[in-house]
DNA sequence: AAAGTTGTAACTTCGCTTGTTTCAACTTTC
DNA sequence: GAAAGTTGAAACAAGCGAAGTTACAACTTT
């Protein structure tokens, strides 16, 4: 099991935003060609990051731009914007556990606190990284070649 | 998406296994009961944790038993050995990033890292329980009801 | 008015998770 | 040693979600 790639495809399009901004339009069309992700999912993308304050678009005119300083975007946020994980969390319980046995009634009131603990850590680490950092390290990496 | 229902699963064989080993004759069927769980599945997964060293089982006689102290099985191990995650990591990377593009190229080795880093601290937080702990909640659980 | 773009819905495809069926190999008990 | 119960494993089916695809209305710019 893995986490959708609409995240990593969502920070790869923030990050183009951010260089090609300002040379091009940046179209849904030339983000689709630089992920090598469908232009409608990409138009998907780019609506749930819209939602989520993240990105301006509007019908019609063409091109995406960000509507937030680039040191104002979580990682986590892109992962909530594009709903990673549901609201069941990131573990999904055994569904059936038996009521009439004193552990299957009781397991998940044992568990859920440790789970959620767990997921915590995974967010709060995305939490600490923002799109200014991965954007700065992607502009060093071409810098370099 | 979430991570496999295997491994809530595999925390309720294991614990039932460590409070009714003795009382009876802990089965994969008996476990199929308590989990509500298939009990081919059950086997499967009871397969998985004897290839990690956690349980013991045998053909013909029935009923499993731990291999280890509860206190050295860590929800990670667990984890581990029910297959969470494969090789490539938690986090699904979009396959077709265009080379021909300096942030396309590039983006794998700016993000990379930091994927890495959040996926570890999900896991930090996995090692840092045991089952012993879960035991331990279960059955203070259990008396209180 | 024409051309290009976004937003969205409906449908398809594919792979993964879980369940199911079946059966050989094994152990215990009578 | 035969019967009953259990594990291990393979093969198949069903259901679900992710990603792609097609199609088109609404919008903007020229």
């Amino acid at each position: 099991m893995q986490i959708t790639s609409k995240f990593t495809a969502a920070v790869h399009i923030l990050t183009c935003i951010d260089i090609f901004d300002g040379q091009m339009r940046v179209t849904s069309d030339v983000l689709s060609g630089s992920t090598g992700v469908n232009a409608v999912i990409v138009r998907n993308v780019l609506g749930q990051l819209r939602t989520a304050g993240i990105v301006e678009t509007r019908q019609g005119s063409g091109g995406a731009h960000l509507a937030k300083a680039l040191d104002e975007i979580t990682l986590y946020d892109i992962y909530k914007a594009v709903d990673c994980v549901d609201d069941e969390g990131l573990f999904h319980f055994h569904e059936n556990p038996n009521v009439e046995c004193p552990v299957g009634r009781n397991i998940h009131k044992a568990m859920d606190g440790r789970l959620e603990a767990a997921q915590e850590a995974l967010e709060n680490e995305l939490k600490s990284t923002t799109l200014a950092q991965v954007v700065a390290d992607t502009r060093k990496i071409i810098e370099e070649e």
